[in-house]
DNA sequence: TGAATTTTGTACCGAAGTGTATGAAATTAC
DNA sequence: GTAATTTCATACACTTCGGTACAAAATTCA
């Protein structure tokens, strides 16, 4: 739902258009639904939730977004490409393997813990996980984040091996297959009441288990 | 909800009851609520879909289970119980611990993926998780079970060491995190559309790395 | 200034939700 | 056979839900 640019006079801000003006941003409304959903799951969230999160009205939600199901799957999509754009930065090839997964942990309890409010863990494997037994877009939707996120790991365990960190003989594959589930054993225990401390214990533990010699 | 026996004449079946004789059996009938919550989740899953599962009508739902969440939060008890004993069962110890741990992660890969009808994952972790922000007791629950999990693990893998199959240098708490780690993203995947093919070989490789030497 | 355009805000609709009241039905106890 | 007890089954009350119709409001364009 970003608006596009389109030709316009005014590189500035959005483009005047026609008629009355907006009373909502469309991205920090996706922010305040998302925050909605994460709490809520997507059953649990219903569309006057979406408003009084939003400050929008119900057919302002629907012009904009589409039903219910459009703004949760736009909000999944957001989400994990955001998820993408922070893999890639912790995952950086300039630092050691250990310190790249590291990061990689720290920056998901940083989301999974926020600064103020209850911790809620990933909002993908917390509200997506239930809702795709039943709903096909949203289960492919998480089956590709997913099977994403091991690629990173994977790419990044193969570039270890390649500069001598990691031992060729392991298993690459099996390696980020840890390194994920690592990641989600960390989501749904802090959506489940784990103290963040005992969750960057475990991290660290399970770095040290991949990255062993 | 498991009526107690009492001090009854007759040790076969139910004790005779006074009134008109229940139309459902109470343990069938959870089994079907459990069923039904498995697949639509907790918030998905309406009184009236519980009545169609279980063959009762809602007064005698309330009166034999209490309201939605009483249901749901027996349901999840009962689960990890049954959990229990599968994971006592699996992680017996005359066995290898790579056998072990292969059984449980085998045990887990039919219940994920049933028989008859789709993947549904773990019911823990496909339902509890999504609530758990929200609702205390449900909470607490799914992290006792996972807890109670992690102990499992790690007490078969601190055998392994006592009987020298594992090396004592090696962290077994950490160890069994992982193996944790493993059940979790099984549980995931399954939900999410992964073959079963797949995840048994990511729990082959999880078990390698666990067990290696 | 006035027409065209787009969003807002209220109100409404039918369906589905939770929970309960009440009387009929089926059984045991006397 | 009759009373006591327990469950069943229908129906009801009230709320919430997703979704939409429609008129007022706010802006641009000519």
């Amino acid at each position: 739902m970003v608006q596009k640019a389109e030709k316009s006079a005014r590189p500035d801000a959005a483009a005047k258009r026609r008629g009355r003006p907006r009373a909502y941003k469309p991205g920090r409304a996706l922010q305040q639904a998302t925050a909605t959903f994460w709490k809520q799951g997507y059953s649990g969230t219903s569309l006057d939730d979406l408003a009084d999160a939003t400050g929008m009205n119900r057919p302002s939600i629907y012009a904009a977004f589409g039903n219910k199901r459009a703004f949760y799957l736009n909000a999944l999509m957001s989400y994990w490409e955001a998820g993408y754009t922070a893999m890639r930065e912790a995952l950086a090839y300039d630092k050691p393997l250990s310190e790249a997964l590291m990061q990689v942990y720290e920056r998901a309890l940083s989301i999974y813990f926020p600064t103020r409010g209850q911790p809620l863990g990933c909002f993908a494997i917390g509200t997506a996980v239930t809702e795709a037994a039943e709903d096909s877009e949203i289960r492919s939707t998480l089956l590709t984040g997913l099977r994403a996120l091991d690629d990173f790991f994977e790419a990044r365990i193969r570039a270890a091996q390649k500069s001598g960190e990691v031992s060729k003989k392991r298993d690459a594959a099996a390696l980020a297959y840890l390194a994920s589930a690592t990641l989600h054993t960390i989501a749904i225990r802090a959506r489940a009441g784990a103290e963040r401390a005992d969750l960057e214990k475990l991290a660290h533990q399970a770095v040290a288990v991949i990255c062993a010699a």
